[in-house]
DNA sequence: CTTCATAGTTACCTCCAGGTAAGTACACGC
DNA sequence: GCGTGTACTTACCTGGAGGTAACTATGAAG
């Protein structure tokens, strides 16, 4: 089995300044908040520019503040661009960038693995549903 | 640059039961709460069966309620095992599974990617502060 | 004068993650 | 009989995510 080198990814995380060290962990919070990704992967598999009406139906459930946010914040780390036409009605088209869809690459190896291995973890929680889970002290019965 | 192939990924996830697909938005739920992906990485380091009290002085910061919580899903998710010994006092012992290494095996690269990418997230960061960002209609000057 | 479409913003509310602090059970050493 | 060590559980509290619904600005169409 692969194994992580936590050498090497100790040594990069010295490297970093505090301020990266923040960003890092900022990136990492947004990612898994409710409608990043989701919303990030819309705009990937369109590939062209979209308005924020027509995102708003992709992402079946969002609501306009959560999209508005979640944009927001997906521009300000630059992993979608946000265009204004200076239109009536207005017309606001968003487009991810190059680093965001790099973002998606990086994550779908996991997304594929977690997929492909659901059984195992069906597996483990049957096992764990069997178990009698019960505190340490209630069955202590023999001393060190 | 590589590409995500979304009709692969959508291909699968058709394959997947209802119950799977509420599997996986679980798990995906779960490493994204705030102390899951350290705690196993804590575990995965010392790559020995670890007591309770002793990943809380290596995970810091984390109380003893958010520790059992955490350690608790993990153990249901099969990501870890517990081991409890009847002695007194009690003498609990975590450990992480094959399953919980492969994932951070996963993980791991996007990390990495992060890491080495943070200086084009800075560089979205400081672009984006420049803008001046207002609502449309505040620029809506010409019409279709 | 009203309606419509668009992309927001704002006020208000609810839920839940997660923190703090105290309590619990047990045997041992003093 | 009191403190100590361990692995919890429980009650209480706070902040923030995120939902709903109403409001905003603007020009064209009716």
């Amino acid at each position: 089995m692969k194994k992580v080198d936590w050498e090497k990814a100790d040594a990069m995380c010295d490297k970093l300044s505090a301020e990266q060290d923040v960003l890092v962990r900022e990136i990492v919070t947004q990612i898994s908040e409710k409608w990043t990704l989701w919303t990030m992967s819309v705009l990937a598999r369109a590939g062209a520019p979209m308005r924020f009406s027509r995102v708003m139906e992709e992402v079946e459930g969002i609501s306009q503040k959560s999209l508005t946010k979640t944009l927001r914040q997906l521009e300000r780390g630059g992993l979608v661009t946000r265009e204004v036409f200076a239109e009536v009605p207005p017309r606001v088209e968003y487009k991810i960038t190059k680093l965001g869809e790099e973002l998606l690459v990086q994550l779908h190896p996991m997304w594929l693995w977690t997929v492909t291995n659901v059984k195992r973890f069906e597996a483990a929680r049957l096992k764990y549903a069997g178990n009698g889970r019960k505190n340490p002290w209630t069955r202590a019965r023999v001393s060190r």
